[in-house]
DNA sequence: AAAACCGCATGACATTTGTCATCTATTTCA
DNA sequence: TGAAATAGATGACAAATGTCATGCGGTTTT
């Protein structure tokens, strides 16, 4: 099996080549450093699997993959990530990515490259787990019990998830403003965030959809 | 590596048994018929791998998974099926399967479970084109150039809808704190909105997701 | 070349926010 | 009954935030 790999970083594109060859069945016809050169590379030698980098510097590794793909619908493109960032996972399966694996675990890079040659889509250990988030089919998924959030302080932090200044919230909910500021002051100590910015993004992330 | 084989169709197993087996990395320790035959086979062999039909007539594959998992939180569950019914996909991967792929692959089964021992997910071919639509229909349809908001101005929401600080934006983007609060309020006011909450309400309402 | 513009920065300012100590009334509980 | 816990309020305070006027070096326009 022919493959190309890029990265960022010349050093570990070449530890990767090194690990990698050391599998028989594997030859790695060229590195890369940036997106660029993988649609170079990929555009000469065609290989059998694209494994590359998601973020680097100059070009990012999605769009390379989306230039890639409109060339070669076929194209079995792997991206390679250091941490498992949430952010780029969806955007990696809409460009029609083969998946989405992370750096430090060498062992299953190998066995990752075959799946994706005999036409499977391979995701590393806790990615997958963070779909179902993303999708809104796992409804009210926070466990407000587990951190002693009152009802009353669900409503305060609902009314913060859309948007309402204090003042608001106090008459909403007919108490005063010092003492929503002192609720939202014990609901950001329990969930160990610093301001009502971060409780709504909290909502959005953990509890609504 | 040691598996386990279920599915209803007698036949189907063994010939699974039979062409798996022929790969002399693979042994497999037992077979069995439905989902109760997983769970009890689950517990006696603890297989690095469980091979099942999702579909299955007295008991599904994923409930058997759903109670494998409850016993053994490490169990890697490997589902297959005939066609890739779009309606299972989201349950598997909420049961915390470690992939989904087709029967009728028989090439991709080995290098499949070679990467799930390895930790990683797999997923059959068309499989994961189908996640991005289930997804895609709530996907950040939201048009900036039509509020005149700048790459620079949505690079700066992104970093407020991730709770961060205006000294920490500054930071990231290089700029000074004082001119990050300036951006800030211009966003504000192109959008119509108070603060910097309400942009991360806005965000996650009406960009992302 | 002058004028207009743009990206970025400053400083001043009012407001909002978050934290904390303290106080009161009410309820719960030993 | 008396003590302790609880819900709500206050006031003081520091920090963060949002607004605005202004300045400064580049580009672009005219």
């Amino acid at each position: 099996m022919q493959i190309i790999i890029v990265d960022d970083d010349r050093l570990v594109a070449l530890s990767l080549k090194t690990i990698l060859e050391a599998d028989s069945s594997i030859t790695v016809a060229a590195t890369g450093q940036d997106g660029s050169d993988a649609i170079a590379l990929y555009r000469k030698y065609h290989p059998d699997v694209l494994l590359m980098d998601i973020q680097m510097k100059s070009m990012s590794g999605l769009q390379a993959a989306e230039e890639i793909k409109k060339q070669d619908k076929e194209a079995k493109i792997l991206f390679l990530t250091t941490f498992s960032d949430d952010e780029y996972i969806l955007k990696a399966l809409q460009v029609g990515a083969k998946g989405y694996i992370l750096k430090q675990d060498y062992e299953g890079i190998v066995p990752a490259l075959h799946a994706v040659q005999g036409g499977q889509s391979v995701f590393g250990g806790e990615i997958v787990q963070k779909i179902p988030e993303l999708i809104g089919s796992s409804e009210g998924s926070f466990d407000f019990a587990a951190h002693d959030i009152s009802e009353k302080e669900q409503g305060i932090i609902e009314q913060v998830a859309r948007g309402r200044s204090n003042r608001e919230i106090a008459e909403e909910l007919y108490l005063s403003e010092g003492t929503v500021r002192n609720y939202i002051s014990i609901i950001l100590d329990k969930l160990s965030l610093r301001d009502r910015t971060q409780l709504a993004v909290f909502y959005y992330q953990k509890v609504k959809r």
